[in-house]
RNA sequence: GGUCUCGUAGCUCAGUUGGAUAGAGCAAUAGCCUUCUAAGCUAUGGGUCGAAGGUUCGAAUCCUUCCGGGAUCACCA
């Protein structure tokens, strides 16, 4: 049993011994003791007064007196007004980081028999447009907490449901017919998703000429979307599709294939990969019959048009259309479809939706009526919703031209990581290919951290303007940090000094070191918490207060050349042991660490 | 208009079952490399936690109202 539960557990039984009633283990609030104060732990007993009728001083004294007692770790306590601060015996930091030191995976739980399978859904991409810094946070975002499920014992399927049919991807394929010139990206030396991407502007300039055209003579202004030639052939391209004409499909199989594959070098870049893909133009028919079974059971109701709705008013929301008059599918039936289908395949006990927060009302809703058709599993449903990415000028749109391209931006943050490197001169005598890796390692890490560290659920603000920091909290600071330790343990080796295998449970230790093996204690709570919280923002967070701390600590204690050599022994074992934390860390937001830099 | 959401230092963000004097980074200023990587460390300044009420031993955190931003409420996806 871990200490915090041991101290939680001696405290109720000496509420028990000493005011004679039993109290509600919520009322026992143990929580680390802030710096500005001495000790380890600290309970609060303002909320046990009630029981012993005695002044806040009073009360922590005699709980602490029974606490010393019975618990041989505690070494001292003090009380402050309400609060009883137990300072714990350096022995047992020592021996917890001896057993840190034979953890290879500190921190981590295995899958068991018990594990729970969770499918994640992230990153779905439409294929008529390169990705973009919005996509990146989804991308980085699902990867992580991927990882973060899996260190926690979950069995985890990543899969990604590719949006590669419609109305948007015709518009595309339109305009490459009309003004490609049979252009590929071999002879254009383009990605191909850039490629395709410049095509659907194309179709949006002419799409708007067109209308202002019909304006000058006379219509509407809705009226000259809905009949704009231009919109009418894609329309018709759709039809087309759907009725799998040959000349169409030719069309659409190779400039998908283009799009995917320049999505794959952008995945490949970002380091996210999938254990299933799922093809829009494979699932978008799912859920008519769903639709067909609500009707039957009266879930639904069908209007005189004959389009079929969904009746949520009671819930407080409006109705929802689930067929159209014509018998065809929204995008509402094809995800009942496709989480039916998900659930009969994989017998998940969770299913987890990356998806930005612009689409809360259709989560809410797509629950709500699984819920009503009876599906009990709906209740596993979790729309992991996210806020987006802003310009300081507000939302990036991409018909005006203001979204933030994924590969420039990557592409950007590792030329800049190499700018400082060279002026920096820490990579001069290394080679062109060991250069480009960390260089790249750095760049993206950058990139990444800059990303996970902000609370998923938040609007973020990126400014293209100011490059991402690489001082400070960013991902090339922890970085920098493994790198100075693995220099140290390369040093260690040089000098022919063995790291010891398990440190003197006597040793003498400084405030600082204690500080950093408290740190190291609370890995595991901050991985089980972020896993319940879908945050890599916490893992960030807690990375780099830990690297803060031993940068502290690596400024004011020398290692080669103190003299005592049991401590040169203890600083390089707990060197060791951050470092391993930082890299185990750093993986779950699926960042890479150099060993130098 | 209905529903949801956010508001913490000049800027970007922490602060998670309500706990002690609200914290970091960037930017600014002043220091620290003959000594393990200065992408580092130290110090200084910077706050009506949007506002007002309420709940209680205690509120940035919970409740109400208001102010200000954002999202959403399509026979789009």
């Amino acid at each position: 049993m871990d200490i915090e539960s041991r101290l939680i557990e001696t405290v109720i039984e000496a509420v028990h011994k000493i005011y004679d009633q039993a109290p509600d283990k919520k009322t026992i609030q143990i929580q680390k003791t802030r710096k500005d104060f001495d000790g380890d732990f600290t309970l609060v007993v303002f909320p046990l007064l009630r029981i012993s009728k005695k002044p806040p001083e009073q009360t922590a004294t005699e709980l602490g007196d029974y606490l010393q007692e019975n618990i041989k770790e505690i070494s001292s306590y003090n009380v402050i007004k309400g609060f009883l601060n137990l300072s714990i015996d350096k022995s047992f930091w020592l021996s917890f980081l001896n057993s840190v030191g034979n953890n290879t995976n500190y921190g981590f739980i295995k899958e068991h028999e018990a594990s729970n399978t969770v499918m994640i859904e992230y990153s779905s991409p439409n294929t008529n447009k390169p990705l973009h810094l919005g996509h990146i946070r989804n991308n980085l975002l699902g990867y992580s907490v991927s990882q973060i499920l899996k260190s926690q014992g979950n069995k985890v399927v990543k899969v990604n449901l590719v949006n590669d049919r419609g109305i948007h991807i015709c518009k595309s394929m339109l305009a490459w017919q009309k003004w490609g010139e049979g252009i590929t990206p071999e002879k254009a030396g383009k990605k191909g998703d850039h490629l395709v991407g410049d095509f659907y502007v194309k179709f949006d300039q002419e799409y708007k000429k067109e209308i202002s055209e019909l304006i000058e003579k006379g219509s509407s202004e809705d009226d000259a979307k809905k009949n704009a030639p231009l919109i009418l052939e894609a329309q018709e391209m759709l039809r087309k599709w759907e009725a799998k004409d040959s000349e169409v499909i030719t069309l659409w199989k190779e400039m998908n294939s283009w799009v995917l594959a320049g999505f794959d070098v952008t995945y490949k870049e970002l380091g996210v990969d999938f254990d299933k893909v799922y093809f829009e133009s494979d699932t978008y028919k799912l859920g008519k019959a769903l639709v067909e079974e609500g009707l039957q059971k009266g879930i639904f109701i069908k209007k005189d048009d004959g389009s079929v709705w969904c009746d949520l008013t009671d819930e407080g929301l409006d109705q929802k259309l689930l067929l159209r008059a014509d018998g065809t599918s929204v995008y509402m039936t094809q995800d009942l479809g496709t989480a039916h289908q998900r659930f009969k395949d994989y017998d998940a006990n969770e299913l987890i939706y990356v998806v930005g927060n612009e689409q809360n009302y259709h989560f809410q809703v797509l629950k709500l009526i699984l819920g009503k058709l009876g599906y009990s599993w709906s209740e596993y449903l979790h729309h992991l919703s996210y806020g987006m990415v802003e310009l300081p000028e507000g939302k990036m749109k991409s018909r005006e031209g203001t979204v933030v391209d994924a590969d420039d931006l990557i592409a950007g943050m590792v030329t800049t990581a190499e700018e400082m490197s060279n002026e920096l001169g820490k990579l001069d005598d290394y080679s062109e290919t060991d250069k480009k890796n960390i260089v790249e390692t750095i760049g993206l890490g950058a990139l990444k951290y800059f990303i996970l560290k902000v609370d998923p659920k938040k609007t973020m603000t990126f400014d293209p303007k100011e490059s991402i920091d690489f001082n400070g909290n960013t991902g090339p600071f922890v970085q920098y940090t493994y790198a100075r330790i693995q220099a140290l343990l390369r040093k260690a080796d040089e000098k022919n000094i063995t790291i010891t295998e398990e440190v003197e449970t006597n040793s003498e230790i400084s405030a600082k070191e204690l500080q950093l093996i408290k740190f190291i204690h609370t890995y595991p709570e901050v991985l089980s918490e972020s896993a319940k919280n879908y945050s890599p923002a916490m893992v960030a967070n807690y990375v780099y207060e830990l690297v803060k701390e031993y940068n502290q600590f690596y400024h004011d204690h020398p290692i080669f050349s103190e003299s005592d050599e049991s401590k040169v022994a203890f600083r390089l074992y707990l060197s060791a042991q951050v470092s391993k934390i930082i890299k185990s860390g750093m993986s779950l937001l699926g960042i890479n660490v150099p060993d130098r830099m």
